[in-house]
DNA sequence: GTTTAATCGAGACGGTACGTCCCGTCTTTGC
DNA sequence: GCAAAGACGGGACGTACCGTCTCGATTAAAC
């Protein structure tokens, strides 16, 4: 989680360092609490890393030491909002589920510690290529386990059929992914209205009936009218 | 397009002062086109008005009578990149007129000083209404005119049926386009591909298999399955 | 007298620029105030060019515009307080206008922005040529001034007889003035003793005494006993 | 020599601790030493603890148990230098004598270690009495004893009538000190010359003439001519 | 041979000041 | 009255050291 030294809990075999005063743990969880809170009163672009540290009742060169600046600092604040996303119990349809997964998308975009943050990051995220894997790592990929997950189970219930072409299978998923992430995305901070559970239902229809549609159909049947 | 003053062009009968030097029209070229290019070299958050200026031959002043900050100035830079969007000529068929409005987007977000400029109003819009608005009227409803354009072509050709429910008729609009707009973002800044033909067409069937459903099959028959 | 550029009043002929606004007069006078204060206050280790800056009511960077550093604004500081250092009017004897620039110079020693801020920018120009210089014109060349013309003054009266030696005499003058003021400095700071007007008369009396026996003796003699 | 803690060699009788594991010797003579070549290195403003801790192969800890801070190390530092001064073999003439004393202080401050380190504690001396105390007491006092030793060799060779007022004669010794040691110190830091045999040749000439003169004359003869 | 206690290295900690960068405003001269 | 130029007060940056603290590991005298 850590962007200056590797996460000493991901590898509890490897003690990098055996002397010295240990870091505290708990500056770790209170500089994460802070940034979200100054994320939530000041936003983006006036939350200040001195203001941080002093709401989280610790020294800048603290907060230096475990991140390497403003950008990585919020990844790591805003990927905590994403570890509670979970697919929920099984719903008994894939629409269903879908739909869970939408509106759970759109919770965690509700909250204005994610609203200016991640976009935020985001868009730092074009230069720098460091960063980019880093919310890929953090946050893309636990929301892409939810829609894997979902396929999953709907094969499991005989509502799609078993993949043959696992590249096809890949990329279909991956088209999925950027559908309801994007679209949740836009809705909410482009269009700037609220993912509720209405508009929710009409985006699974369509996805639903599109994916059942280019199931069957050869794909360039469209474009020959 | 400017923030502080009314636009001179647009009004030009309404001269609200006629005396003194006139303003520079020149300049408002050159400090755009110097913000696109600090754009491109530097990124957003590396991007300084006192910078721009230099590189447009401007004194700080000058900029600061036009625009009110970073992110009005960006705006209208970035916006001026989705004055040459439009729907190209009659493709014959609504499948190849979506697949355009994908591409010229995608292709717009393929542009460096898009990709970061973009992404960063609208997260500094999240905590900003008016920015929010000056993005909606200078960059999204531009592109939104596109979508409405290729639906009442479609149901020129009959490819579509007239609308019976204005209201319905408008949701369903805004969920395309939020679909559209927001997957070709996230493939391109989130997940980091490219949004080339292949992928376009493959987000042209889901949709018009979405949508051809969504028209027939009554909306929630899909959660009774 | 500024480090950063050259004084705009020393040549009044060569404007260096005629456009932008100009620096503030105001803002020289009273950020040297403040350091004086300052030092006096806080002494030299804990006087920071923050609280100096906050004191004269000016930003930061218009200190930093206008002195390189802590170094050169003590000196200017304290160089200001040489400025008042005149020879006192005549006082008919050369042993008078001696112990007059000793008393001089130990008034101005027993300030104490001087005595820590002296002692502190000679402790830093050994290791600083630029420095060193710097101090020397502008707070040793004045002092020696008065060494020179008390000289001259005894050779208008006949105390003193005409230079024979220039080169010696130049030898003689240094001699005279590192004692003069290497003694005020050494009782004042090392030996923390008042330099008052008994010890000046202790001190002038050897001097003079030293210097009549040397003006007749051969300089070797007194080797050779 | 220790602030923290007294001095374990100068009363061994008095062990205050007897338990545990004793301090390192060679700590102390490596932290010295690494303070001088720090000196030489980087100079009196640019020394920092760390680096004289890293540099002595110590840890930090190591050096605050045994100083209380740069001052208080810098003045052991030098003061070591100070230990070799001694007056030389009887030289047969009290001129002699007195040269080779300016000689032997000039010596000392050719060296870079004891250039800036030793006008930078005399200039933090002038606020902080303690410090001022150590410093007369480690380094000026030893250089004092050679005045007076230098005094009573030549009052045994004769050349120096024995003292009557013990007053006087301290007050005298007092100002040929001053005199001797400022201006060594004055002509080699702010004056910036060597002061070579010759100098010290002159100097000495002057003092032993005024003092000559100093013990027949009458004080207030020379005030009136 | 244990115990005991102060030492050692290492390095994280809460702080303070640094000197720089940029902000958005202002005060000039000149067109 | 606008434009270029540049100084202004202000705020945040990221770094360097400060002097203190918490570690586990020595190390020698005391038991």
């Amino acid at each position: 989680m850590q962007s200056r030294t590797p996460a000493p809990g991901a590898t509890p075999a490897a003690a990098p360092r055996a002397t010295g005063r240990p870091r505290s743990a708990a500056a770790d969880t209170a500089i994460l609490a802070a940034t979200r809170a100054a994320l939530v009163e000041l936003g983006w672009s006036k939350l200040t890393l001195g203001d941080v540290a002093t709401r989280a009742g610790v020294a800048k060169t603290t907060l230096y030491r475990r991140w390497a600046g403003k950008n990585e600092l919020v990844v790591d604040a805003v990927a905590a909002l994403f570890d509670e996303l979970e697919l929920p119990p099984d719903q008994g349809s894939l629409a269903a589920d879908i739909e869970g997964v939408v509106l759970q998308f759109a919770a965690i975009l509700d909250r204005p510690e994610a609203r200016s943050g991640l976009m935020a990051v985001v868009a730092e995220s074009t230069r720098d290529d460091d960063l980019r894997e880093r919310i890929r790592a953090s946050i893309v990929d636990p929301q892409k386990r939810l829609v894997l997950e979902g396929r999953t189970r709907a094969q499991t219930r005989g509502e799609l059929p078993p993949e043959r072409d696992p590249s096809s299978s890949a990329r279909t998923a991956d088209l999925i992914f950027d559908v309801i992430a994007g679209a949740v995305v836009h809705r909410t901070l482009v269009s700037a209205e609220r993912a509720d559970q209405e508009w929710a239902q009409g985006l699974t229809r369509v996805l639903l009936l599109g994916l059942a549609g280019a199931a069957t159909d050869p794909p360039t049947a469209l474009n020959q009218p």
